[in-house]
DNA sequence: CATAAAGTACGACATTTGTCGTTGACGCAC
DNA sequence: GTGCGTCAACGACAAATGTCGTACTTTATG
C-alpha cells in the first residue's frame, strides 16, 4: 500500500517546482511537467521526484492510462500557508508582523494587492476589537 | 584561510535555531548557545554546526579566548529578508501579496503590528502614486 | 511479427544535514 | 606535578535529496 494520511510534509525545493506546474496547469503527465520546467534536468529525475511525492501523499497519481497523470494533492493555498507557518516558526519566533513587513518592503506588490491587504487588516482589526 | 564572502547562503533549520539565540542574546560561547536551546542534543552537535556556519560565513568567531565566542554575521533583519525572498520565489511566483495574506490570516498579529503594517502600506501607496 | 518509441521502475551515486563519539590540548585545584 | 573538567577538532554515520543510467513493459509502426 502506498499509505499516506497524517500531516503531509512540506515539499522540498525540487518538489515545489513541480507543484507550481501542477497548480498552474492542473493534472499533468510526467512529460508535460518535465517540459514545463525551466531547469534542464533528465526526464527520469522528474519522474522519480513525482514518485516520491506520490509516496508522501503530496500528489495523487492516476495510473489508469499508460502515461500516469499526476495532480497536486492539495491546493496552492494550503501548501503555501503551511510553508508560511513553518517559516514563521523557524525564523520569526511565530510573530507574523516582521514577516509581513519584510515581504512588503520587497517592493513588488501591486496597488491592487496593497488594497486587498488593507481590507484584510481592517477586518482583523474589527474582529480583534470585538473580542 | 576560511574563505567566504559572496552570497551568504541561507541558513538551514538547525542553523536558524542557533542564530535565533545569537540574535536574542548577542555574542555567545558555544556552551551558552547550547544551553539556551530547547532541544536536547549533544554539545558537540551544537559546536559542529557553529563551525560549519563559521566556514560559510554565517557567523564570525572570536578565538582570542579559550572558549571561542560566536556572533551572527548579519542581523536578523537581513537574514529574515533573504528567507522571505527565497520563499517568495520558490512558492509564490515572486508575488508578495499572497504571502502577506497567508501570514496575516495565519495567526495572532497584535493590534500594534497591524497598525505598523497599515502605516507601511500607506507609505508604499504614496510612493507608487508618485512614480 | 519485429522493432522502435515512450514510459515506468529500480538501483547507484554524490552531496548535504544533523547527529555523536573520541581524541588531544589546555587550565585549574590540590 | 598529577589529575579532573572543559573545550575544539576530527572522523564516522544515517537519512534525505537530487541526479542519472539501465532495464523492463507496453504501445504503435512498419
Amino acid at each position: 500500500m502506498s499509505k499516506k494520511q497524517n500531516p503531509l510534509p512540506n515539499p522540498t525545493d525540487a518538489e515545489l517546482e513541480l507543484l507550481q506546474v501542477l497548480w498552474a496547469r492542473g493534472p499533468c503527465t510526467v512529460r508535460q511537467i518535465h517540459e514545463a520546467l525551466p531547469k534542464d534536468t533528465g526526464y527520469t529525475t522528474t519522474l522519480k521526484i513525482l514518485q516520491k511525492m506520490a509516496d508522501k501523499g503530496l500528489v495523487v497519481r492516476d495510473e489508469s492510462e499508460r502515461s500516469h497523470v499526476y495532480e497536486s494533492a492539495c491546493g496552492a493555498d494550503v501548501t503555501q500557508r503551511s510553508l508560511v507557518r513553518s517559516l514563521l516558526d523557524r525564523a520569526f519566533g511565530g510573530a507574523p508582523g516582521k514577516l509581513v513587513m519584510q515581504a512588503l518592503s520587497e517592493q513588488t506588490a501591486t496597488p491592487e494587492e496593497l488594497a486587498e491587504i488593507r481590507r484584510l487588516i481592517r477586518k482583523l482589526e474589527k474582529k480583534s476589537s470585538e473580542s
